[in-house]
This record gives structure tokens, C-alpha cells and sequence, in this order.
DNA sequence: GTTGTTTTACTACATTGTAGTTTATCTACC
DNA sequence: GGTAGATAAACTACAATGTAGTAAAACAAC
């Protein structure tokens, strides 16, 4: 299961709402206390992993997530589920219902990578 | 606020169930695929930290936790509802109440450390 | 076309992830 | 009671991530 730091997950997050967007634009809307670079850095080492993929468009730079929320999601639903909440997955998913910026479709590919990949290690 | 990472917190999770635990006995609970010199080397660098605190009991280190469940989970609460459920605290600590492992008086420490804390950087 | 801004690229250093190796201990036998 | 194997503890190691700073390139404004 793809497994994502703290740190990707909140560039994908913004990726996920919107889509490309430059360095500039993912650094502004986190608006989490990072130094500029540090933005540029993360989504670097994304783009060399394959995370992300970048275009060019007048003279910049602008990134496309190259995986889906879903994928994204799971083992931090699952990471949660079983080492905050410590219940069910699916108790954690329905959550997602409330906050409604997911579609059937979305949670029923997060439920199935979920049910899919049982063995929860770290 | 406390910002613990993912292994910090698996330690912890089983040191607030029971305790004090040997490396052996937190390693073998959390059964989560690692080497046992892995737990090993975790669990002494949040000694060095002061996360943990150990005692010796008949030739062998026994572990200790030195923050609150609460305090530990807090920020992975606010982490989760902002960057994954992107819902209020309150939906995610109620979530809690379903888990039945926390107690009433635990959830409203959560519940405070969460409001006192405004600033939602990562 | 020189000077300030933005972007990009490159570099840097501490912390964490994830162990392996070595040494000290303990336990069970001959 | 000394030797061999199992555990625990200490120490070492190296890659990935967190978190930028600096240098170079491109562009914008005078």
C-alpha cells in the first residue's frame, strides 16, 4: 500500500482540490508555516519518486498529483483506524460521509484498497 | 503542542495500555513487522527525549510513557481533521466516544489541548 | 541595462526509519 | 564451574525525510 509522509499529504491535499498548480500556489494555499523552499523541496523529491508530474506552462513550473486521493488516504485511514482510534476502518471511512467533499465513488475505492491490504504493518 | 511520529505514537499506544513494558514486550505487542533492534533504537532515542523514562527491574529496562494519552494524541488529531477528514476537531473527538477506550475525563483533556492550540501547522 | 523579485537548482545539516554488529548477561547443559 | 547458545543492551551505519539556506537564472521595473 502507497504510503505517504505528513508532509506529502498535504501537497496531494491541495493537488487533489486543484489542479496543476505551481510551487508558489500549493506553498500559499497550505499556509502551514514552511519556509518556501521547503515546499519546493518536498514537491521535488515528489516529482523524482513519481508522486507528482510537472509541465511547463509559460516559463513555469506546474504540478499534476499522479495518484489518486484513495491511494493517498488509505494507510492513514488504516494508520488511524488502528493506531489512534483503534477500531474498525470502516468506523473512520464513514467519517468521510460528514465532511462531504468525497464522492461514493471515491469511498468505495478507499474501502476496497483498504479491505484489499490487510496485513497492517508500519 | 507534542508532535510525536508514527513509530513514537505505536510505542506509546501500547505503553498507555500497559505499563511499564520491556523493548521485548512493546516489540512483540506491536507486532508490526519491524526488527526487534528497530523497536529497540526507538524506544531509546524517546529516552533521550524524555518521552519515556526507564527503570530497572531484576537486570532488565523497563519502559515507562511521561506524556498523557491525550497530550500524545492531540496533534494527530488536528493533523487528521485538517489534512485528511478536513471536518472540525470536535466530529474527530467524538469518534473517540465510540472507541470506548477513552474515558470522559481524557476526552475533554483532548478536547482542550485541541482549542488551546490554534496555530495548525504541520 | 542595472537593480530588485521570483523561480529553479543545488547544497546542507539534523532527525527519523530501519536495521546490523559487538559486547555484556543470563541460562542450560556437560 | 566452564562453555555454548539465547537475550538484552550499546554502539554504529546508512538512506529517507524535515527543514531550510545559497547560488544561479529569468523576469520585471525603472
Amino acid at each position: 500500500m502507497l504510503e505517504l509522509t505528513k508532509s506529502e499529504l498535504s501537497v496531494l491535499q491541495e493537488l487533489w482540490k486543484d489542479t496543476p498548480l505551481s510551487v508558489r500556489e500549493v506553498h500559499d494555499r497550505m499556509a502551514n508555516g514552511w519556509a518556501y523552499n521547503t515546499t519546493k523541496t518536498v514537491m521535488d523529491r515528489m516529482t523524482q519518486k513519481g508522486l507528482l508530474e510537472r509541465t511547463q506552462v509559460h516559463g513555469v513550473f506546474v504540478y499534476h498529483a499522479q495518484v489518486s486521493r484513495a491511494q493517498g488516504l488509505a494507510s492513514w485511514v488504516r494508520f488511524f483506524a488502528d493506531r489512534v482510534l483503534e477500531l474498525d476502518d470502516r468506523a473512520v471511512v464513514n467519517l468521510f460521509a460528514d465532511s462531504k467533499l468525497y464522492s461514493e465513488r471515491e469511498l468505495e475505492e478507499l474501502q476496497q484498497l483498504l479491505d484489499r491490504h490487510q496485513p497492517e504493518s508500519d
